[in-house]
DNA sequence: TTTTTAAATGCATCTAAGTCGCATTTAAGA
DNA sequence: TCTTAAATGCGACTTAGATGCATTTAAAAA
């Protein structure tokens, strides 16, 4: 299965938390933060925080910050910038690679802030 | 005097806790935090966060969040982009503009986190 | 299959940046 | 000088996330 695969190739022990984890982020088009799965899952959130932290060590996922002082978590797929309204705080992800380079640094993560589609139509 | 001005041009009382604070930002080459200031300052942190707060209402402050998880504030002047170190937490203030659209949106803030000159050159 | 053990877990407790309520003080206009 | 709304200090509170420790479990060895 591939959610197992993905633990082992990592040299992760294979447990129900980390398959519950990983099953929830696989399916989610967005990036989600401990509270909004919290219902959904089992595990006590020390678990949960330690078991995303191990994650993000082996790259199975990525994390930022956003604007509501909550990180969110999304699987590590193609590198992108994100989007946070600073309206309602939604979260999108830009598909449109965004790229500068700045000499002697390496870009690994950038946030755009400022206001989202919707926002903007309906103050329009 | 220069900080009197700022802080009556906004319909703000003249206190001394704003000009103590307006002070230190002014005199500043980067962004500052409540931590690397209070012990310059003579106010309660109460009075630091409401004055700094206001100060951003009245768009004479700007602020973000960095990694360490303490928002950094600076005297707001020409926009520009901010690079976050993910490994020595220096922040430093991109002054070549960083400029894209994405339609539709209003972009307020870019931040961009990642691997400074300095960590950058001692890796090598 | 059973044993072994390091890693993972649950639970309670802690951390720390920032916020809030309230009594007191102060800026600034009348 | 008097008046009053705004600002301040102080203590208590909030909350995402981290940590210590006793118990459980995955998985490799025997
Ligand atoms: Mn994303
Ligand atoms: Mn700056
Ligand atoms: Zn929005
Ligand atoms: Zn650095």
């Amino acid at each position: 299965m591939e959610i197992e695969k993905i633990i082992q190739d990592k040299n992760l022990k294979l447990t129900s938390a980390r398959k519950e984890i990983l099953e929830i982020f696989l399916n989610s088009q967005k990036p989600l933060a401990y509270e909004d799965i919290k219902d959904k899952i089992t595990m006590d959130k020390a678990t949960f925080y330690r078991n995303i932290s191990k994650f993000e060590d082996k790259a199975i996922v990525h994390s930022f910050e956003s604007n509501d002082k909550k990180r969110y978590y999304e699987i590590q797929s193609t590198p992108h910038a994100h989007f946070i309204c600073n309206n309602c705080n939604t979260i999108e992800c830009l598909q449109d690679v965004i790229n500068f380079e700045i000499k002697n640094h390496i870009v690994q993560d950038i946030l755009i802030k400022g206001i989202c589609e919707v926002c903007f139509l309906k103050r329009v």
